[in-house]
This record gives structure tokens, sequence and C-alpha cells, in this order.
DNA sequence: TAGGCCATCTGGTCCT
DNA sequence: AGGACCAGATGGCCTA
């Protein structure tokens, strides 16, 4: 996997995008900011057309449209924020070596089923705080949930492949 | 330079 | 009705 040492960027926001129109941009510059605008003009003449109906001027949809895309970016950096979180329980991952979203997800869903054979097989299956009082048996619902999850032959499996995900990360990057 | 990863924008749909 | 959520599109940055 790829070290990930990128810096801080960021794209630029519609507001930003109004400074596409210098002339001093580069020739490629300006084209891809023409295809955009003209790509954003299209759209709007076309929700437009379709929202002739609604009580929003132009400027309005305009506003609302802008707010909306606030929501958003906080949203997904709120996401992202959870991703953090998540990368930093997760042990044997140098920091230097951003995990991938996806990583990140791969590696914390091994890690949660290697911890949890690894706690089944030190409780032989019984532990008492999550036994099920019901009358449906001694077994734990831990323990039949997570043969609900990985099936009785990967149960054993998961501290391994674990350690060899942590290995392969570690190696690729 | 291609490919991977990511941020942002956007419109549609769901939920409160 | 309005905000949250989602997925697709787009383009920037970085590395091999």
């Amino acid at each position: 996997m790829k070290a990930k040492s990128k810096g801080a960027k960021r794209r630029r926001t519609v507001q930003e995008d109004a400074a596409c129109q210098e002339p001093a941009q580069k020739k490629d510059e300006l084209l891809k900011c023409s295809r955009r605008q003209e790509k954003r003009n299209k759209e709007s003449s076309k929700t437009a057309a379709r929202s002739t109906k609604l009580p929003w001027s132009s400027k309005d949809r305009r506003l609302r449209r802008l707010e909306s895309n606030e929501r958003e970016r906080q949203r997904m950096h709120n996401l992202n924020n959870a991703f953090q979180a998540l990368r930093e329980v997760i042990p044997h991952v140098r920091a230097e070596n951003k995990l991938s979203k996806i990583e990140t997800l791969t590696l914390a869903k091994n890690y949660i089923k290697s911890l949890t054979s690894t706690i089944l097989r030190m409780s032989n299956g019984h532990l008492p705080s999550a036994v099920d009082r019901s009358g449906s048996g001694s077994r734990s619902k831990l323990y039949e949930h997570y043969q609900q999850q990985c099936g009785e032959e990967e149960s054993t499996e998961q501290l391994q492949k674990y350690s060899t995900q942590i290995h392969s990360f570690r190696q690729g990057s």
C-alpha cells in the first residue's frame, strides 16, 4: 500500500472558482474551469426549467444551494473525523502511514473479529456478563452472534488474518 | 503518465 | 418544509 504523506489539500469552492476568470490563468486551467462553468450553467438552466413552479428566485436557489454545500462539507468533515478517531484506536499502525478509508474499515472489521475470537477462546464461550438469561441455553450471546457472522470454521483464523493484514499494510507503505 | 485516493459539488430521496 | 443522507461526477494531488 502506498505511503500517504499528503499535505493539506482542498478543492476550490464555487466562490474561489471565480478566480478562474482571471486572464493570467494557465491555458489548461482555463479550459478546465470553463468546462466546469459550462457544465454548471447547463445544470442550472436544467434545474431552472424544471423548477419554474418553485417559489424560489434564482438568487434564493443559489443561496440555498450554497448553504446545502456548506452543510454537506461539514457532514463530510464529521465523517472524516470519525474515520480519524477509528484510525487512532487500531493498534500497530504507525501514524505517518495514514490508512485509507477502505483500509481503515477493513482493518477495523478484522480487528474486531480477532478480538472477539480471542475473548471467546479465553472464556470458552461462557461470558457471565453476556449470558442469555432468557432460558435459551448457556452459550453467550456474543458467541452466538459471532458464529452467525463468521461461521464455525473462521473463528480461529481471525487473529492470523488480522496480523497478516497489518503486516501487509506496513510493508506496502 | 496512469491510477489511487480524496474533497467538493450536485440533485434526488428519505426522515423528522 | 427543510435538513440529513446518499451516490455520481469531476478534478486536484500524489506516487510508482
